[in-house]
DNA sequence: AAGAGTACCAACCGCCAGTAG
DNA sequence: CCTACTGGCGGTTGGTACTCT
């Protein structure tokens, strides 16, 4: 398994940007043989190039391919990246089959020019998809909110809705929570998968969302569906800051769903209802729907005991993918 | 107008896993 | 089993374009 001697390493071989007819002649050298390269430490030779062989598997793979699609990232396209990369981490390659026509290198450029920076924006770790030490105070509508009073779902929902394109931020959540789970059990190939699909899935279109979850029905995700159904990204984005006042006011938590909030929350049953614990003032109907779903109960994620079987059934399900 | 700073992205580099001999 | 070789991957760099002052 040694290293292997790189031809780039070779003196005269060409670097730096290529012209327009080392294009041309390697594309026409791959065309000659149907599409097919064969040995790229050999096509240098083959074709008359200057260049390394790598160099050129680089050029044709980056750029020159007839399949890669060109031009901007729709925000369904970044929507899934994030989702991939919440699951996945820095698997460019992984997360470039996930999405036609784009190279791993262009996902990853996207991902560190733009991306990254968006997250930041909105206070979200771009490497641990957690939320960053919040600011000493939130300003929500000009209103000042001690950050210790927001629901970490809400922190989420905030940064996805901050992203402009409506990120789901329940896939994320739903990443960060199967994340959490194969840290405390150990990975495996089948549960990556796992996290891969619920990642795809969440950033199609909800109907496509439903088959997507049907499929999966078998392995856990039907949990995970319920588990985020107190997430406000159920809800329209619009919404996120009203329910963020909303649940402010009450100062009741969506329990349950996040790392931190897991970690600390009893496994004592929770309320679903977020009606008023204080003001007794009723949500105008209809606006918070999704935040009055009957939700199950959530139990501590690091209760892992021998006790705890609603874990336990849980992961058995996701190991018999 | 010009220099500085920033953003973008193609390309390079080094490492690793798979595999043939 | 060992070694050499290859392709692939992720991190990084450097050149260019663009924006700001």
């Amino acid at each position: 398994m040694g290293r292997s001697p790189c031809c780039c390493h070779d003196a005269g071989v060409k670097k730096g940007p290529w012209t327009e007819e080392e294009d041309r002649a390697l594309v026409e050298h791959i065309q000659r043989r149907g599409g097919h390269v064969g040995s790229w430490r050999g096509l240098p030779k083959a074709s008359g190039l200057n260049r390394c062989g790598k160099s050129c598997r680089l050029r044709w793979t980056n750029y020159l391919r007839p399949d890669i699609k060109r031009g901007n990232f729709t925000d369904d396209e970044e929507r899934l990246i994030i989702s991939l990369h919440a699951a996945l981490g820095n698997k460019w390659s992984t997360i470039a089959t996930h999405l036609d026509g784009r190279t791993d290198n262009e996902i990853k450029n996207y991902w560190n020019t733009h991306i990254r920076k968006k997250l930041l924006r909105a206070g979200v770790d771009p490497v641990t998809h957690q939320q960053l030490p919040p600011a000493p105070d939130h300003h929500l509508n000009g209103a000042s909110v001690p950050a210790a009073l927001l629901p970490e779902s809400l922190l989420w929902a905030a940064a996805a809705a901050t992203l402009g394109g409506g990120l789901d931020a329940g896939a994320i959540m739903q990443a960060q929570l199967l994340q959490q789970l194969l840290h405390a059990i150990g990975s495996n190939n089948a549960t990556t998968n796992l996290i891969a699909n619920l990642a795809a899935a969440n950033a199609m279109p909800n109907i496509l969302l439903q088959d997507q979850m049907n499929m999966l029905s078998s392995t856990g995700a039907n949990f995970l569906q319920q588990s985020y159904l107190c997430n406000v990204s159920n809800f329209p984005e619009q919404d996120v800051v009203q329910a963020q006042q909303q649940l402010i006011s009450n100062t009741t938590a969506c329990p349950g769903t996040t790392s931190s909030a897991g970690a600390e929350q009893a496994a004592a049953p929770v309320s679903r209802d977020v009606s008023p614990a204080v003001d007794q003032t009723p949500a105008p109907v209809g606006e918070f729907d999704g935040l009055l779903e009957p939700m199950m109960e959530m139990p501590n994620l690091y209760s892992l005991e021998s006790s705890d079987s609603f874990w336990m059934d849980i992961l058995e399900d996701s190991y018999r993918l």
